[in-house]
DNA sequence: CGCTAACTTGTGATCGGTAACAACTGGGCT
DNA sequence: AGCCCAGTTGTTACCGATCACAAGTTAGCG
C-alpha cells in the first residue's frame, strides 16, 4: 500500500517538500537530498565523512538531514558494505555475577568502538544450544562474536563460525586453541588463595569447588592442588558441587564437622556465603577457628559475616579486553590468531582469614592466644 | 520446468556451485534456486511457508538450502519489509541482580517469540544518554523498545520515540501514564514486609531507603510509611542511601545504636545485608534482638546470617510480562495504549525475623506476644 | 468443448543505502 | 593555448530479500 513513492515527481516538482518537515514513515536519503538540492551519493558522502565534499555543501546538507530528522537505515547500509557494524554475544542465562558484569563490559566498549550488541543468550551450555545461538547471530550479520564462555562447548561451537567472521570466547578455560580466548589466570587465583593460608599458618587447606564441567572450577582445583603440593601439605579430597551458595552450604556442612578443617577454598563467593553459614551454624568462628576465602569479589563480599577475603577478578576488564581482542581480528581481515590473553587476579585479604592457632590435634592441644 | 534456466547458466558458471557445500562468500537465495532449479521466488516461499507450494518442489528446494547451508539475510528482508524482527532494550549498565535478571528474561520471551534482541546500555540514567540510546535503537530498525526503566527520565525519553514504534518501560515506578509500564507493586511488597513485623509485635518498623531518585525507592517508602499509619504506628524518619550493601552498613551503624530499634525493613537485599552486618559488629543479635526484611530475594539472601526475610520479586516473569505488552503493541499497529501491569509481590519468611521481647520501653504499652 | 477457478510458478520492481565510474570544474604547468 | 590532475558532483548498477502481478497448468463444470 505504501510503497507509492511519487516516480512521476520528478525533476523540478521538488517544490513539495515546501511545509512539511515530518514525513509519515521517516525520511530517507533522497529525502534529504532534494531538500538540500544535491544528489542523494552527496548525501552518502557528507555522512560518511568523505573528505571532497565542498563545505557550504556538506553545510547544506547537514541542515536538511537536521530539519528532516534523518536517520540513515541501517539495513540497506548493511546489504551493501556487508558490514552490520553489529556484535553478537552469545550469553549464559543466568544471573551470575561474573557473566552478567562481563556483559556490560562488552556492550561498553563496543559502544565507545562504534559497534553496535546484540545478545543471543543460552539457557544452557550444550553444543547443540550455544550452535543455535551463533546461528541465529550468523543470519544478524554480525562482524564478529563473543562467546561468554564457561564451558567448552561453548568455545568448539565456536570454531564453526564461518571463516571470515571474528570471534572470541570470553571467561572459562582454554581447552581449545582454535578460537583466541581472554581470561583470568585461575590456577594463579587459586595459587594466590591458598598460599596466603599456608602463609598464615594452616598446615592445609581444604577446597569446596564449583562444576566440574567448568574448566574455571577445574583451574581453581588445579591451582590450589599443585600449590599444596609444593608446599608439602597434604591435599583433602575434593568433590564438585554447582557455583550456588546452597552447594557451599551442603558442602560446608560436612566440613563443619572435621575439627582438623581449619581453612576452606571455596571456588567463588556464593559457595563462600554458604559455607560461612553452615560454619556459623556449626559453632564455628570465621576466622578464629576457620579461615575462609572466595573467589570472584562480588560488590557484596565485603559485607558478609565476616567481611571475606577472597580473589578479585576484574570482569569488566575482561569485556573489554576481549572486545579488544575481536577489533584486532576484524582489523586483519578475519584472522583468526590463537591469542589467549590472561588477567592477573588479585588477593583481597579481609576479615575471614587468620593465622592458624598453633597445635590443634591431640588431646585439646592448648591454644594459643594469637 | 528447467528447460528454462539457460540465462543464469553463462559465463557465470565459476560460481563452483557443484557439490560444495561451503561457498566462499555464503549462498544466497539465487543460489539455492539454481541448484533446486526454481525460481528465487519459489525459495523465498518456501523459506516463508506460504501455502501454495507444491510437496516436491517445497523438498528440493529444502534440499538444497540444507546443501548449500543456506541462511536467509536479514539485512535484505528487513529493507524491504520495513520489519526487522529485533528488539531494543535499554539497560543499566549494572550488575544490581534485578536489571540483570529482568534482561535475560525478556531475551528469552523474545526468543521464544522470535525476536532477536539489541542492547543499548546507559551508564547512567540521565535524559540524554537514554535519548542517545534510543536512538542508536531506532538506527537499527528496532520494532519496539523495552526500558529497563527505573527512573521517570527513561518513561520519559520513551515518549519521543516516533510514533509506529512500540514501547514499554519495566521496573521502577510509574510516575508517567503516557508509556505503558510493567512492574512490581513496590508499596504492596513494602506493606507486606512491614504488617509483618507489626504482627510479630513490633511497636515500630525503621526503615532504610534506597535512592531518592528512583521511584522504586520512593513507593517502598511509601508503602512503609502508610502501613506504620494505618496502625498507628510512630514513623521513624528515613534518609535515603544507595542500593548497595555499603550504604545499608552505614546506615545501620546508626540503627545499631539506638536500642529503641528493633525491626529494621530495608529497601532490598543487599542493603540488608549491611545492617546485618553493622548489627552483628554492635552485638546485636538478629532476630533475637532486631528483626531484619529485606527486599528483592536474590538467590544468596536465603544463606545470609541469618537467612533473609524477604519481598519476593519475580524478574523473569517481568521480562515475559513486559514483552507480551510490547508484542500486544505491535499486534494493535504501533499504538500505545497505558497499560500498566502490575505484578504482585510474595513475602518470604526466612529467619531474620522474629517476634519481640516484650516491654522494652519504659511505659510502653505491653506487647503481646504474638 | 469452452470457460472459469484454483493452484503453481516466474518476472520485474523495489526497499535505501554504497561503490564504481563518468562528467564537469578550475587551477598549475609546459 | 593545451594538457593533466585534483577536487567536486551526478549517474547508474547493485546488495538480497519480498511483493505485486502475470503466466502457465490442472481441474471442475455447465
Amino acid at each position: 500500500m505504501s510503497g507509492k513513492r511519487p516516480a512521476a515527481d520528478d525533476g523540478q516538482a521538488a517544490r513539495t517538500e515546501g511545509a512539511a518537515p515530518a514525513q509519515p514513515r521517516g525520511s530517507v536519503m533522497r529525502d534529504v537530498a532534494r531538500l538540500a538540492g544535491v544528489s542523494h551519493q552527496t548525501v552518502s558522502r557528507v555522512l560518511n565523512e568523505h573528505p571532497n565534499v565542498r563545505q557550504e555543501t556538506r553545510r547544506r546538507v547537514l541542515e536538511a538531514m537536521q530539519a528532516l530528522n534523518y536517520r540513515r537505515n541501517l539495513a540497506a547500509r548493511t546489504l551493501v558494505t556487508r558490514r552490520s557494524g553489529t556484535l553478537g554475544v552469545v550469553g549464559l542465562e543466568t544471573t551470575l555475577f561474573g557473566p552478567a558484569s562481563m556483559l556490560y563490559g562488552i556492550e561498553d566498549a563496543a559502544r565507545t568502538a562504534g559497534y553496535f550488541v546484540t545478545v543471543a543468550s543460552v539457557r544452557t551450555l550444550e553444543r547443540r544450544s550455544v550452535v543455535e545461538a551463533v546461528d541465529r547471530l550468523c543470519q544478524q550479520s554480525v562482524e564478529g562474536i563473543i562467546a561468554i564462555a564457561p564451558k567448552p562447548a561453548v568455545t568448539n561451537a565456536l570454531v564453526q563460525v564461518p571463516p571470515g567472521l571474528a570471534s572470541v570466547g570470553v571467561g572459562g578455560g582454554a581447552d581449545d586453541d582454535a578460537v583466541p580466548t581472554v581470561r583470568i589466570d585461575n590456577a594463579a587465583g587459586a595459587r594466590l588463595a591458598t598460599q596466603h593460608m599456608l602463609d598464615l599458618g594452616h598446615s592445609t587447606v581444604h577446597h569446596v569447588a564449583g562444576p566440574a564441567d567448568w574448566p574455571e572450577a577445574r583451574e581453581r582445583v588445579e591451582g590450589w592442588r599443585s600449590t599444596l603440593y609444593a608446599a608439602g601439605a597434604p591435599v583433602p579430597p575434593v568433590e564438585p558441587g554447582s557455583w550456588s551458595a546452597q552447594s557451599g552450604y551442603e558442602q560446608g556442612q560436612v566440613l563443619a564437622r572435621d575439627p582438623s578443617v581449619t581453612a576452606i577454598f571455596c571456588a567463588n563467593d556464593q559457595i563462600a556465603l554458604g559455607v560461612l553459614r553452615a560454619l556459623h551454624e556449626a559453632g564455628k568462628r570465621v576466622p578464629r577457628d576457620v579461615s575462609v576465602v572466595g573467589f570472584d569479589d562480588m560488590p557484596d563480599s565485603g559485607y558478609f559475616l565476616p567481611p571475606l577475603t577472597t580473589v578479585h577478578q576484574d570482569f569488566a576488564e575482561l569485556g573489554r579486553r576481549s572486545l579488544a581482542v575481536l577489533l584486532d581480528q576484524l582489523k586483519q581481515g578475519g584472522e583468526r590468531p590463537p591469542d589467549h590473553v590472561l588477567l592477573a587476579p588479585e588477593l583481597v585479604v579481609r576479615a575471614s582469614t587468620a593465622a592458624a592457632r598453633r597445635a590443634r590435634r591431640g588431646p585439646a592441644g592448648p591454644a594459643a592466644i594469637r
